[in-house]
DNA sequence: CTTTATGGTATCCAATGGAAACCAAGTGCC
DNA sequence: GGCACTTGGTTTCCATTGGATACCATAAAG
């Protein structure tokens, strides 16, 4: 077997990669790292995301063991998902992330605003 | 103003946060952290990346104060692209995602083998 | 009897991504 | 002289994706 290396096409790190540099996990992954949350909880949580888009994105982290889904015979039917410990890891190394774009949103947008004006 | 919060659909973290995690950014942004590179081997490093694609990310990197581009007048053209201090910045905060995708990459795909075993 | 809530799926259209062709300028090759 | 090859792109076209909307069953509340 050879070394992960996400630059190679083939490699099966880069469809990790893939799923985690994505928009929406990053968002509900970390709320669920929080604690278990309910589909229209989260709906409303992350704000934007379409029903569509959170149905896809949670079946993707089940299928990536990184989430639980669990439902319960209530009426209506309530279902609760909630991060695994293999989630936890991975949401741990997105935080830093998620704080990178807010500690850094204001240089960002000088710098795009100096850009467009050349431009 | 509010308070950074990339969960508000309106709030610029929310932008950033999308150019961010981003395949390409992340793969991209990771080679020139180890040092300047021009196009074409950027393109050959990242394997699969298409030239339009990579082109649209040098431009948003540098767009973002990322990336720099500096172009020689040799012939053929020289261009030359580098991480500024706040691409390091990010992409410091982006090795640990490589780095997570690379270490758990087999119990994802155990995961997936489980889970799609059961579908 | 209509509205509300749950957690989705189905459908449709716009936007995005990727493959391939094309471009200019100059150098080497035959 | 003429063809191919290099660089760093842009353009064009088509397939895939994303998002908005409508719809579904079930049951409780008003």
């Amino acid at each position: 077997m050879q070394p992960a290396n996400a630059y190679a096409a083939q490699c099966p790190t880069r469809l990790v990669l893939d799923r985690v540099a994505d928009k929406w996990t990053v968002l509900v992954l970390g709320l669920l790292a929080e604690g278990p949350l309910r589909f229209n909880e989260l709906r409303r949580r992350v704000e934007g995301v379409s029903q569509k888009m959170l149905s896809q994105t949670l079946k993707g982290l089940e299928r990536d063991g990184l989430v639980t889904r669990r439902a319960y015979a209530t009426v209506p039917v309530t279902v609760e998902y909630r991060a695994t410990p293999l989630g936890h890891t991975l949401s741990a190394t997105l935080d830093p992330l998620r704080i990178w774009a807010e500690t850094y949103i204001a240089e960002v947008q000088a710098a795009q605003r100096r850009y467009d004006a050349v431009a």
